[in-house]
DNA sequence: TGATGTGAATAGTTTCACAGCC
DNA sequence: GGCTGTGAAACTATTCACATCA
């Protein structure tokens, strides 16, 4: 997972910087004349865990899922059962966003997809900028325009000049020049960067200076970004090197039977042959 | 970000499941006479939380480019700044495998490096497997070996009849059919899944028959699996959904200015001449 | 003197378990 | 009877602060 902020405070292995928030007493109560123009729709939405918040978007594809198939309503053990967690849990997540259960009976599904969108601010439309259309730009770019709600990709970018212009996934690519330009024309708030390690910080600085508010990072490299930019990172290497660690544990555990009573509820299946061990020098060769 | 567990117990925001490992004492000493086989290097190596490992692995990275430009010691501060936590994290991180630093001095580069390989269990080479050969799997395929070390990708499938045989990265594609027979053949221990999601419990299903361990899965569903087997889940939905929560929470953040005295200890820092007010609306659209 | 390594304090997250309501 | 919502307990992770040592 692994954090990437600004510069100090961090979350869980992968969060977004600071926690802000005040404590003390809720920002809800404040009757006072300008709340007018505010439909005192999403008031307090605040203090919601990181964690929870992550989850929140898997219940979301899971309702969605059971929407389709016309399901109306859902208890928090199936709810939980589909999106892979206790339904402990999921009951404590949901009650972060507010209460919107009927006890003995479960959930109503498209209550509960209404109240995921507006917590996560799903109702709000955010135009999508992927920079770097490599193999992986490509297939960012042509990811649907985003599964599911509202992220339309609205630009593209490369610095080669023969994609220059070229239509991928019926956006024409423009030139990485031209990205405050682009970015700040088309208002777009989320930033995806796809580039090699050697340009990400600097396509980082134009789309940041282009108003994007929040950058979603492929590239191997710890991006120094403004207070108000938030930033998670996407890491390929770091993945399967935790997988790797998982492995190596597990191994090493199953030689650790070499103690064991009979049954210690091991690893039972798998099995197979381990290799034996390398080793060598190293190098850290980067590509995208 | 969003655990993918088996079942029931989970972790950080995206995490393995269980927690295994006994408690109490350490397994290190264990004076038997197997252990002439196990040099004895890799012993206890247990109980390092999730979170840490994935900062490891963040650590190695920063750690291996140091070493590209000769440098051969660093502190625990200038590591942590490159690596982006601070320097308490780090050093705490680091003492989870052992103490390799020089007081008053800092961690040499070369020794660093070599003990998070080891932990992390890189000294093993892990074939990978990558199924999907759409525009993710091309990614991924040319991902060149994948990043650093030990993940030669090894295998690719797909089902398309048309790009069987068709080498990508090098190595030919084959059918879907073949996962099981292919990957024990090639002792693969980690598949990566890029298919959509309607094949993507099927293909896991495979790979575990094909023996192997570890699981990194991109298309958007909780897989189902046994217990010996390990997943990550990459969901680029997810993501964005939860950068557009942190939207939505700094729009509403700002929008609470109407009440406000003049400082409510918000966000002081950033200093510089930083947008002043926001209008109703509110846009966020930073200049340069 | 200067930086590591780590116990103790704090903060955040998950789980338990049960009151409350349908 | 069944299921939600939530305090409180348990657990995990981060930060502080300082003894320790080269």
């Amino acid at each position: 997972m692994t954090a990437q902020g600004a510069d100090v405070p961090e979350g869980d292995g992968q969060t977004t910087a600071r926690t802000a928030a005040s404590p003390g007493a809720s920002n809800g109560a404040d009757a006072n004349g300008t709340s007018i123009a505010v439909p005192a729709a999403r008031e307090r939405a605040r203090s919601i865990p990181e964690a929870a918040v992550a989850r929140l978007a898997v219940y979301l594809r899971a309702l969605s899922a059971l929407a389709e198939q016309d399901i109306t309503t859902v208890s928090s053990e199936e709810l939980a059962t589909a999106a892979g967690v206790n339904s402990a849990k999921l009951r404590k997540d949901l009650s972060y966003i507010g209460s919107y259960g009927t006890r003995g009976v479960g959930y109503e599904v498209e209550v509960l997809i209404g109240q995921i969108e507006r917590t996560l601010g799903l109702t709000r439309k955010h135009s999508v900028a992927v920079v770097g259309i490599g193999n992986l730009g490509h297939a960012l770019a042509n990811y649907g325009g985003f599964p599911g709600r509202g992220f339309p990709v609205s630009a593209l970018f490369d610095l080669d000049d023969d994609l220059v212009g070229v239509p991928v996934g019926g956006i024409p690519v423009s030139h990485i020049d031209d990205i405050v330009e682009v970015c700040s024309e088309r208002e777009v708030t989320i930033g995806v960067i796809a580039t090699p390690t050697q340009g990400a910080q600097e396509v980082c600085d134009r789309l940041v200076a282009g108003g994007v508010m929040c950058i979603l990072n492929f590239a191997p490299i710890v991006l120094q970004v403004p207070e108000h930019v938030e930033v998670r990172k996407v890491d390929l290497a770091v993945e399967m090197q935790i997988l790797s660690f998982h492995v190596a544990r597990r191994q090493q555990e199953a030689a650790n039977a070499v103690d064991g009573a009979a049954s210690d509820g091991g690893p039972p299946g798998g099995g197979a042959g381990l290799p034996g061990e390398i080793d060598s020098a190293n190098r850290m060769v980067e590509r995208l």
